[in-house]
DNA sequence: TAGATTGTTAATCGATTAACAATC
DNA sequence: TAGATTGTTAATCGATTAACAATC
């Protein structure tokens, strides 16, 4: 394994002390459209580490994560300087950068409130536990599914929702409920104290500015391929 | 019900002449922000609609569906002028032009690829059918799942995806397969004719440049969740 | 040194916001 | 008419792209 030139946490860039916690400029200055693909660089990461690549190129991860080589370098310029010009990226170590950037550095608390089909499959849902997530609540409304055994956990009646939060530390919740509740478990979860919601209720949510909401819609997705769809073919065939 | 001003289809605007075929232009001029945003927008008059009101103002809409008014004008006058000056907006008129605009006035049919968990939730999701889609088909590889009914639907071989998608004339696929064969299953539709694809499964799919693809990771979502509630706890519980 | 590749700059593009004239 | 509300304009903001100097 080759030393990377920069000390892993040396203070080396003005914009990304290495400082873990008391810094926000970080959370201040990266853009969200660049947040919103370090993920997938990531996941570009993993892909080529497991191959046993041990250094990569802003063409070869850009390729691999779907966007351009420009738009990789710009995304990375805001985290800091991990690269070295006329060689690369060392692959473990940007892997490293990016997971403290994204706060994946510690193991953030979910629950998942809503256990129908869709809540079930996303409690089963492996790439949770993967990413650095740990699933520590059910809950749902319906008696009849409350007290099951789902993804290793028991179902938790919607009415102990604080005490579910409190209880287990969680800070983000994934919400599957019927459209109609979806609000006012919204309301109870922003009490309890989580900071972080995964919607997959249709109909937009109202929070308080500390609470990030990050929403889901299926039918809202076909929608917009419909669109495209009606576009191309509205052309009858031409072309 | 009160006549609107405008009869419909008729002419009333350069950019979205009421033509239902040969008309390219809507599909050429309307921003993608603005596309993305119409399905939310069809949400917030329907639930208008379903509270008896006939008349609504951008206020009004803009509230229910989470934006501001002046972006929800911005964004309806990329269609046209479908409202009355110091009167506001029909709430059935609106809500036909806003899905003659996004292609739901013809039915769209859809396969779902991959029934594990997440797809067979997927399947029997009501929001699809209820928003003018129609389930045509199901396709797993895994034979324990080939031949069982899901949805109403008997679940068929990966091998026949071709035949599946030409037989139904499918031209929307739903992709919940593991990753690793995601951009495969991808290529055969493609192939097959399929030019939407909502696809679950991580990972940048290559597709060309007539087809669309709409992504949901949502390991990515809980990482953006997580990377702003880094940024909040960093700050040691000070604010 | 020569070749390669980053990090940054500047230009372009698209989206959002705010204000208000048009007009119902 | 007076009040209300749209549709549009112009200003601002943020994101993307392309090019290249820095530098390994």
């Amino acid at each position: 394994m080759p030393a990377p030139r920069v000390t892993e946490g040396r203070v080396d860039d003005r914009r990304t002390a290495g400082r873990r916690s008391g810094d926000r400029r970080a959370g201040q200055s990266v853009p969200p459209a660049t947040v919103a693909r370090l993920p997938g660089y990531l996941r570009a990461l993993e892909a080529t580490a497991s191959q046993g690549a041990v250094l990569t190129s802003s063409d070869e991860l850009a390729a691999r994560a779907g966007v351009t080589p420009a738009q990789l370098r710009k995304d990375l310029s805001f985290l800091g300087s991990y690269g070295r010009r006329g060689v690369g990226y060392d692959v473990g170590h940007l892997r490293e950068q990016i997971t403290v950037v994204l706060g994946l550095a510690d193991v953030r608390r979910v629950i998942v409130v809503g256990v129908g089909n869709l809540g079930h499959a996303l409690a089963n849902y492996a790439g949770i536990a993967e990413r650095g997530f740990a699933l520590v609540g059910l809950v749902d409304a319906d008696p009849a599914v409350v007290g099951s055994t789902v993804a290793g956990l028991v179902v938790e009646p919607a009415d102990d929702l604080r005490g579910v939060v409190s209880r287990t530390g969680a800070t983000i919740a994934v919400l599957t409920t019927p459209a109609a509740v979806a609000q006012q478990v919204c309301d109870e979860l922003v009490a309890a104290g989580v900071v972080g919601i995964l919607t997959f209720a249709p109909g937009a949510l109202r929070v308080p500015p500390h609470v990030d909401v990050r929403a889901v819609d299926v039918a809202s997705e076909l929608q917009i391929l419909a669109f495209h769809d009606r576009a191309r073919s509205a052309d009858g065939g031409a072309s």
